[in-house]
DNA sequence: AACTACGCCAACCGCCTCCCA
DNA sequence: GTGGGAGGCGGTTGGCGTAGT
């Protein structure tokens, strides 16, 4: 009650919780606190460890890979930010909410509309979404011709509390796809329903370091199994769509999809192949140019050149949308 | 150099649910 | 059944760093 504290972290304070908790274990936050000597309250110690001690917390840049999953999630479940946190191994929901709060807001006020309008779902889906697609795509292309990728289905990820060596991506590309990959503790209240629709659900060992180089199956070894309740590895990331290419708007069980050869890709003639339907892609294009002619001189109408890793809705983008349209009316 | 505006993000707050005695 | 504690979650705030003037 008396003398609690409040406020930034010192260094000193980290090291008592990561110490204690090292011992002793988590959880008890209100007697933690006390018994450790922190003159914290239990729920600033449990935020601490969190959102910032914890060791498999990751921290940098929200890569475009995760924005795009960010926004994909946040279409699906709204403000759901813990839920979102599951879906990126690693990030806080904290984060999430920040990130989403001070750039895809600040979006929205360039383009002075309300964050939950249709307008700027809208420009969410047929701009930001699919301009992440192709740049994350670029930086594959980029990646793939320097690296002989294989696919073989698992891939090995060594499960690691080294902050800064693992969980980088939660997609690698196989073969020009996207695909959706898991690198430490799956969500540890995911169900099934909240993942893939026909496919089979596997079990699946996550690696300690040790034993990372053995995890090409899905067997279990036996060792560290930190939460086997869903194989996250292998899926393929796309947007969910109909045998006739209509997008499904609320895609549900099938959103994660098992990779296949018959899986829907992306490819060079047209990046948005298989995100949107004609139909779609039309009354998304117009609904955005009766936006820019409102006010045509409007601040996110950035220049090309711009390298903001948030910016994408630069002429650039607006001429090539339009010219992919053209293009599939012909 | 000084000041201001703004963005980012860690931390806090209040409400809610769950669990247990 | 109920009251209280613990934990979880989403919203909000405030401090710090930096860019702009």
């Amino acid at each position: 009650m008396m003398d609690l504290r409040r406020g930034p972290w010192t260094v000193d304070e980290d090291l008592t919780l990561i110490n204690y908790i090292a011992t002793h274990g988590e959880g008890r936050w209100n007697s933690l606190a006390r018994s450790a000597g922190l003159k914290r309250t239990g729920k600033s110690c449990r935020l601490r460890w969190l959102n910032y001690l914890r060791p498999d917390v990751r921290r940098g840049n929200i890569t475009l890979e995760e924005q795009l999953l960010i926004l994909e999630l946040h279409t699906r479940w709204g403000n759901r930010w813990s839920k979102i946190a599951q879906y990126l191994p690693g990030r806080t929901d904290n984060e999430i909410k920040n990130y989403w709060r001070t750039r895809v807001q600040k979006h929205a006020k360039q383009l002075k509309c309300d964050v939950n309008s249709k307008q700027f779902k809208d420009a969410m889906r047929y701009l930001w979404m699919p301009r992440l697609v192709e740049r994350i795509q670029a930086a594959a292309a980029a990646t793939t011709t320097t690296a002989t990728a294989t696919t073989t289905g698992i891939n090995n990820n060594a499960y690691s509390y080294n902050n800064n060596n693992h969980l980088n991506n939660n997609f690698e590309v196989h073969n020009g796809k996207m695909v959706l990959t898991n690198t430490t503790t799956p969500p540890s209240v995911m169900n099934n329903n909240d993942f893939v629709g026909s496919s089979q659900i596997t079990t699946q060992s996550y690696n300690t370091p040790e034993n990372s180089s053995t995890a090409a199956s899905s067997d279990s070894f036996g060792t560290t199994q930190v939460s086997p309740i869903s194989d996250f590895n292998d899926y393929n990331y796309s947007v969910p769509v109909t045998s006739n290419n209509n997008i499904i708007n609320n895609p549900g069980d099938n959103f994660y999809q098992p990779c296949s050869s018959q899986q829907v890709s992306y490819n060079n003639e047209n990046p948005y192949y298989g995100l949107f339907s004609h139909q779609q892609q039309q009354q998304g294009i117009m609904d955005l140019q009766s936006m820019m002619m409102v006010e045509p001189n409007t601040p996110w109408m950035m220049q090309s050149g711009d390298s903001s890793s948030d910016n994408f809705w630069n002429v650039e983008n607006m001429l090539f949308l339009e010219q992919q349209l053209m293009n599939d009316n012909m």
